[in-house]
DNA sequence: ACCTGAACACCGTTCAAGT
DNA sequence: ACCTGAACACCGTTCAAGT
């Protein structure tokens, strides 16, 4: 009677179908995942896919799920204090976005589905016991759900982009810069002023600061 | 020597070209937007817009930007405290988000560019107006930027999914409130506990209550 | 300078047919 | 129960050819 006898060693499953998706989105990024590219690492056909997966939003949001699953449970459960471990959450789901870019979008495309409430659940455990009101506490957590999914989603289309265009960050970040400067005048004077400071900026020291931001107003 | 002299009423130009992807786009989502839908609503071929346009990303951005425009347009510059333009511009963009849904991945599809741009100098301009320190300006108004365009897209998401899924609101935010109950007692305790709560809860106040506390943060 | 429309190289998805 | 692979109905983009 168990159900999870595999039949054969090397027979598709949805668990190796989500692998090597992982693997095409973490080499080829998002338009790198084909069904006929996925069917060839796979030795199969394209059509063999759809018995395990229903479609394609189905298979990148189990992806996407799949990596933040492993992200929480990389992160400390442990006897520090709440604030510390949203901190560590935070900047944990921060990198695994940042290495895998493919799983902002995907994030976004599943929007109360699990992957979310993973996270909305860690998030919320904490709020909790910062001995937030009752009554408060789904708004924080879904603050700092926002939050951190939001700015890691921009940081990663950031990078991609940068990926895109060639590599060299600081070339970019100088460009974007130089952009910025030649702005008009007086429509624009206050990205014209942060343009000579941008290209120095930690996107990383920047997005924690946001969570300070936040943290501080939670506790009033 | 003007430059803008059109030859035709008619003729095709970029101004029509986003005009009638953002009516496209509007009115059949992400996925309406089609080179050859396109065509046919400008009574031209295919091949013609790429005269105009660069490619599909390029036009996305353009109507996004339109979009964004339009709305800080709409918004007042006047004679407010800063805090209550922020107020308003936040609510204006999340407005805005929620009638054009397709502006969320359109605008994270365009980092740093000129959409992002426009929204961070409003922002940016109420922040040196509460007199944040030089040093922390820039940090400041990209939080905020960050949390607006993060939650705007996140509500807009969970808008279209309740569409493409038939519609009726109430009976979605029930069925995501039941799936929530089923989830594991052990692993899901505050998930659980929310899950009553979360079919009254209002998407706009529960922005808001986020920029409040990022206002509050900044504010110190 | 601007427009036409056929052609190219792809997609996701389905489904009869096999084992 | 699971897999195959051809077929279908699309895409974005290019480009010779026209005006």
């Amino acid at each position: 009677m168990m159900k999870n006898t595999p039949r054969r060693e090397d027979g598709l499953s949805r668990e190796r179908i989500i692998e090597e998706s992982i693997a095409l989105l973490d080499s080829s990024g998002e338009s790198g995942l084909t069904f006929r590219a996925l069917a060839e690492r796979l030795a199969t056909g394209a059509g063999a896919i759809y018995w395990h997966v229903a479609n394609k939003g189905d298979l990148l949001t189990a992806a996407c799920d799949a990596i933040v699953a492993r992200t929480l449970l990389a992160a400390p459960v442990a006897d520090a204090a709440p604030q510390e471990v949203i901190r560590a959450l935070a900047l944990g789901l921060f990198d695994a976005i940042d290495a895998h870019p493919w799983v902002g979008p995907a994030l976004t495309r599943a929007p109360l589905q699990m992957p979310m409430v993973r996270i909305l659940e860690r998030l919320g455990q904490q709020v909790r016991a910062m001995g937030v009101a009752e009554a408060g506490q789904f708004a924080a957590a879904s603050a700092l759900l926002s939050y951190i999914v939001g700015v890691s989603v921009q940081n990663a289309a950031n990078a991609q982009m940068g990926r895109a265009l060639g590599g060299d960050r600081t070339a970019i970040l100088g460009e974007v810069a130089s952009a910025w400067s030649a702005l008009d005048a007086d429509e624009y004077p206050f990205t014209r002023s942060i343009a000579a400071q941008f290209p120095q900026h930690d996107d990383r020291a920047d997005f924690l600061a946001g969570i300070e931001l936040i943290l501080r107003g939670i506790a009033r």
